[in-house]
DNA sequence: CTTGCTGCAAATTCTTTGCACTCAC
DNA sequence: GTGAGTGCAAAGAATTTGCAGCAAG
């Protein structure tokens, strides 16, 4: 099942609708790997939609998280919206200098997020996991310049 | 040295000066020992002062990250303010659903970060990492309710 | 037709900024 | 005294909300 048609689907199942808007907003969700501030999802979903508001793409991302379809990331009071269940569970590295966004297994986190469990009873949400830092581009800049 | 001489000392190397709004802010975060809201760090530190200006404890706050006084998490689109130094270096589980935020060694977490700088040649901000999921309080109570 | 959805504009929330006055040094 | 720091009020930025008209089913 494509993903547009199990969104209808899901969307009958709780009496709601599709709209023109929802299905841009989809479209443009779908074209993003990486995760996508609302800025850039209502620009890329403008373009397939003749009339849009912003309003109208914080309604859809809203309705997209309750039924699992994205997840926010939050980077330095940033808000990054991301398709989920296309690719392989993975975590984010954020580069905080230049803002780019990396994806990596959730496998190589898995050991930590196991002992967390085991040794402070603690179930991280493997959906939400960042790590901030710096990438190697940026490191080698830095080294370069001072 | 104690902290408040310590920043002191800081600030007069700076050509800055030690305020009574500064002072209260200060131990306001000395006061709190887990990440805290710019709010809750307003309120306490408005005890000590006569008069306090919200916007002097977002430019104070600004100032302490800078001298690396203070660190900042950000958790769900909302920003909590943290006094570093006086602990041993640490990362932060934070409880999506009662909004708790734990500390766990650093050590823990730092065979996956050298992973990380060896496979994917980032180095992480361990100043900045929280994982969210949920506490054993809130799961617990979770599974009795259904 | 029914009522969920939208655009619009206004409201909220969190944070920053400009400015004249004040106070630490 | 001097200029860094403050309170105040207003500006910004990001997000939410109320409402009347529109359109999906």
């Amino acid at each position: 099942m494509s993903c547009e048609e199990l969104f209808r689907k899901t969307l009958k199942q709780h009496g709601l609708r599709m709209t023109h808007q929802r299905e841009a907003v989809l479209k443009a969700m779908h074209a993003s790997h990486e995760p996508v501030t609302v800025e850039t999802i209502y620009e890329r979903a403008a373009r397939d939609c003749n009339v849009l508001d912003l309003s109208t793409v914080y309604r859809t991302l809203d309705l997209f998280q309750q039924f699992g379809l994205v997840s926010v990331v939050n980077a330095q009071g940033i808000n990054y919206y991301e398709h989920v269940g296309l690719d392989e569970p993975h975590v984010h590295l954020l580069c905080s200098q230049c803002g780019k966004i990396f994806s990596v297994p959730l496998a190589e986190a898995q050991p930590l997020l196991d002992g967390f469990a085991a040794r402070h009873h603690f179930t991280v949400d493997p959906t939400e996991l960042t790590f901030q830092g710096i990438c190697q581009g940026c490191r080698e800049k830095d080294s370069t310049a001072g």
